[in-house]
DNA sequence: ACACAAATGTAGCAATGGCTACGGATGATG
DNA sequence: CATCATCCGTAGCCATTGCTACATTTGTGT
């Protein structure tokens, strides 16, 4: 009889979406924050930060490069492009704000850490703004 | 000189850890969904659910049955283990509480669907029960 | 200048989740 | 009971993100 599905395929495509870009969202966040700690920010920073091989580090690294958020040559640190400064200050303020807004709900410091991590990738404008009306 | 690395590697591999059963949850809950509103839950209900098409899921639906969440038969509905049952009523009632919690927080509707979809599977415990908190 | 350790690159494998194209199974209808 | 549309499985492709093992580059120190 053909009942209808009901058309939860579009929440779902916008989740697969963004993750597409978490990757790129989270490394050149990390880079920035390496390159402010450090003065540089080298393949094996990022191997260690996301506890994973430099391997798969300097792979992602060529695809970002592809994409134009950073740039590198071989042997040489990893540098962010103007595109991806922007990307990582974004990336950066909305993952302040997600982890102050679980600190102010009340969720521990490393709970609240480690979510954050997760959600920020998943929060949307308008949930973003509802967060900061909630942390004023 | 060598500066220590912030320890971020904790909440990426749980972030990543997480990712790992998003897919069973969100299959797990899907299946639920359908059986409760057609009755039973074919592979073409899942492919139009999730907007993917019938090989993918034939493929999730095959790992997740060597996981012993579903089981099925060839041409035949998929159906619920005990765990997978229990998997998704929890997973349903998460992403309840988060949206409800979204909701609550002043997000619009659909917005809130959206996000809660993919917000769901980094909500830890100490995350959720202050969203439960906050929804008193 | 050489030798060695550390950093990076390359080759190649696995798992996951997308897809199209094609073929077999099922079930409804004439 | 034959036919046909729908459903489902299989083959085989791609991209992403993991990995180990091995090769190469860099830079430091003797």
């Amino acid at each position: 009889m053909k009942d209808k599905i009901k058309a939860r395929s579009v929440p779902f495509s916008q989740t697969r979406t963004r993750h597409a870009s978490e990757t790129a969202e989270d490394y050149v966040e990390a880079v920035m924050e390496l390159i402010e700690e450090k003065g540089e920010c080298r393949v094996l920073d990022l191997a260690r930060y996301f506890n994973v091989s430099h391997v798969t580090v300097s792979r992602i690294v060529k695809r970002l490069q592809d994409e134009k958020l950073l740039f590198t040559k071989p042997y040489k640190p990893v540098e962010l492009t103007e595109q991806g400064l922007k990307l990582a200050k974004q990336s950066k303020r909305r993952h302040e704000i997600v982890l102050a807004f679980l600190i102010k709900l009340g969720v521990d410091k490393v709970n609240a850490e480690i979510d954050s991590e997760g959600i920020e990738h998943h929060v949307g404008s308008k949930t973003l703004a509802a967060m900061k009306r909630f942390l004023k």
